[in-house]
DNA sequence: CAAGAAAAAATTTGATCATATTCTGGGCCG
DNA sequence: CGGCCCAGAATATGATCAAATTTTTTCTTG
């Protein structure tokens, strides 16, 4: 799988000719590197503890140090890598302690994305949101954790893209980077099924402009999915 | 004055003997290099809209690319830096809209790190604190920007550092970043005198571990502040 | 002939890599 | 059990290549 991404990464980077996709064709390799990580990390395809080396990436990724380099101290910069003291990066276990506080700025900042978006948001525009939720329920009920991940994040980034905010969407985006491994390991020890859902409330909200209800739905939504996560991650560990 | 930062660091880095502070010798220069940025954008030694070119600090810092290339990677991360398109970096300048979104998340994220702070904090700690307080204020009487715009981060961050909430700190020392450079110009043309400051409020509130009282007043404090500087750039540019 | 615009060369800056150096952690031996 | 050594990983540099900007040159046109 690492070998896949590693042969894409090196025909978009050097044969740039089977570069198909415009708006990955030109990326300096640096930020190809940081997107690469960055989905890794948001959909769960790194387990919180592991170590993030280096060297392990050139090798991977077939890219020099440098890029590689630059891409660490992004995610770290980012929160979703942790430096350990002694030169050694890995993904971060959360406390509950941090999840309290993660809890706190997602519902203070999210609810705000909502209820910015609300005022601007087309039928058009939400109608796109109602697809994906339903593409959503369908990875819920099919139990793919990968698909639901995906999905779930593509709702909510979906619905802050619409807000006019980049320094708040900034903040958000954040914040999820963050959470993304352990929520990736909760859906794998829980299934998807029991995960609260608020979207059709949210969508009905939209639907007829009441930003305050947006706000709420988004505030509830956003709590009950880390307080499930926080529940599950203090239990066990 | 570049120059002299120059050698500073140069003695930092190659004269390790000269490195008198055990916190900074044994430092890598990337993060070295991401230090001495950060303070001067955090207190304005660097203007809204300056470009910022990997070479010249190459030159001017006297280290090779790869650590100014991380540093600088972290600071755009960070928000304290944007990244232009073409390749080009260099110091955000804000919009009413950014600083709108500035206001609401610094009020969300520091009320609460003050009431976490206040329920934490010894009278010893409040005392050093007034203390900061007491000495922003000779800098505020002697019309001293740069020592204002020092003491006021250190009352903050001094504030923020008992909150033991190291995901909302974090997330407040990145809006500082932010508005560092624009808070300096109008500290430049305004003159520190007619700025509020509810730091009294604050420590009255603290004593009496009143957590409400300390979030509401820190609260005000930023609010004042940030209107005042929106009103300011937004009127004259 | 002068002025302006287009084209081309030169310079500057950015991106990547290979290599040298430094540091850390684990294993080995006394 | 503690100190020493070594493999491996991280840090830092300079070289090299590519891209973009600026300057210069040239050509056309009024």
């Amino acid at each position: 799988m690492t070998l896949g991404i590693k042969v894409t990464l090196l025909n978009m980077i050097k044969n740039k000719t089977s570069g198909r996709n415009p708006d990955t064709e030109k990326r300096p390799a640096h930020e190809q590197v940081y997107h690469t990580l960055r989905e890794q990390i948001l959909f769960g395809e790194m387990v919180p503890g592991q170590p993030v080396t280096i060297q392990g990436l050139t090798d991977s990724l077939g890219v020099g140090m440098t890029p590689v380099r630059e891409a660490i101290r992004r995610l770290i910069s980012d929160g979703a890598l942790v430096f350990q003291g002694n030169r050694r990066v890995s993904v971060p276990i959360l406390s509950r302690n941090d999840i309290e506080q993660l809890i706190f700025a997602r519902i203070a900042i999210e609810s705000e994305l909502s209820r910015r978006a609300t005022l601007r948001m087309t039928e058009d525009e939400i109608d796109a949101l109602e697809a994906t939720d339903r593409t959503l329920d369908k990875a819920i009920d099919a139990g793919d954790v990968n698909g639901y991940l995906r999905q779930n994040y593509a709702f909510h980034a979906g619905l802050y893209a619409q807000a006019d905010a980049p320094v708040l969407s900034d903040l958000a985006e954040r914040l999820w980077l963050r959470f993304g491994p352990s929520l990736r390991v909760v859906c794998g020890r829980f299934g998807t099924q029991n995960l609260p859902d608020r979207h059709k409330d949210i969508i009905t909200c939209l639907r007829n402009k009441e930003a305050e209800g947006v706000a709420e739905a988004m505030a509830k939504d956003v709590e009950q999915g880390m307080e499930l996560m926080a529940d599950v991650l203090t239990r066990t560990s």
